[in-house]
DNA sequence: TCCCTAATCTTGACAATGTAAAAATAATGA
DNA sequence: TCATTATTTTTACATTGTCAAGATTAGGGA
């Protein structure tokens, strides 16, 4: 089912313009009406692709996410030290150097958007986000307490990452020496007990 | 200058009705014109007591700081075992709760609301909020590492409170076990070192 | 080649939003 | 009492998401 008929795959060109504008612009801002203008059409164009923005936006985070995954992936292999820690505090570091780079995006996948509608592959992308970080952290502090640690883990480069992008975080702290303190009582909870 | 013009301190009443609609909806569907009618005037009356939907929702904010810090304190006076680490643990557990229990303001006061204007009352407010924790991590830590101590409490409580708000934490896991868990890892780690 | 059907896109409309300006109303102070 | 000022309402405008009706275009038979 190749596609060419007005505008050779719309589908793609709009969540292409959707990312775009997320990268450009803060979340709030990223309209229905706005990916179209984007996209050169009009703004009801994406009603037959899309039934609704939150549909858009759901496509639109799920592509985000596998971006997420492959990014924290790809920094675990990359790891200077290649111990359970070493690559659990490589894909710490990727986790907020992505939040942080991808703000907006960020934001639409983990946000409290109430339009956003989980997506079928929204759903399985952010689920593989969630595997991949218990599994990492399983191989630190076995499968038993893998999920619980995950969601330490977790818990905190995500607080953290919206803390820093809410603003919330006191300007006057020295940020780069914070980011490894953290990573260090993050690792020490884990492996305690 | 006593205020009793048309309503009777509408103001007040803006206030009182932000809050409630905050605690009936959630924080997106929180607008200027639903604030009004629930005040009982007319959309554009807000206009001379906030001038604009960021001002009353940063004021709206600030009101639940304020709350927010009364519910830590009194957890903390309250603790059962009258230590720094019981006494925090007793914040940790009210912040969670607090979080759970007003999850429209909380996510109002901690959102990434690009409109919400940082009043002065609302700076005031969230930074005693900050101080709070930090003070409470400082007799336990010390001071010196009180500041990065209260920063790793806050992310972790934080995000663990939005993961959970935003339907993230997958819902096989017994949530009422994993609570004291987090809070274990998380004293584990500010202890250590 | 022609034409019909179905997919795709545009246009126009509706209700809702935040904000601004003008008009109306009520309270204050002389 | 009355003019001034503070407060509220009424209109209006530019946005937004969604829907319904058209117009346009592509595809596949004849």
């Amino acid at each position: 089912m190749a596609k060419t008929y007005h505008h050779g795959d719309l589908h793609e060109q709009l969540l292409n313009a959707g990312e775009l504008a997320l990268s450009e612009m803060p979340v709030e801002q990223v309209s229905l009406r706005e990916i179209a203008r984007r996209a050169g059409v009009s703004h009801a164009a994406p009603k037959h692709h899309f039934p609704t923005l939150g549909h858009l936006l759901g496509e639109i985070a799920a592509r985000g996410f596998r971006r997420f995954v492959a990014a924290l992936d790809e920094a675990a292999k990359a790891a200077p030290t290649q111990t359970p820690e070493g690559r659990l505090k490589a894909m710490g570091r990727a986790y907020l150097h992505f939040a942080e780079h991808n703000a907006a995006a960020y934001q639409l996948m983990f946000g409290q958007r109430e339009l956003m509608v989980m997506t079928p592959s929204l759903v399985t992308s952010s689920y593989a986000a969630w595997t991949q970080i218990v599994d990492a952290a399983s191989s630190l502090v076995g499968p038993a307490r893998g999920q619980a640690a995950a969601l330490h883990i977790w818990s905190s480069v995500h607080g953290l990452s919206l803390l820093k992008l809410a603003g919330r975080v006191p300007p006057d702290l020295p940020w780069s020496n914070l980011e490894e303190q953290q990573m260090q009582m993050l690792m020490a909870g884990m492996s305690a007990e």
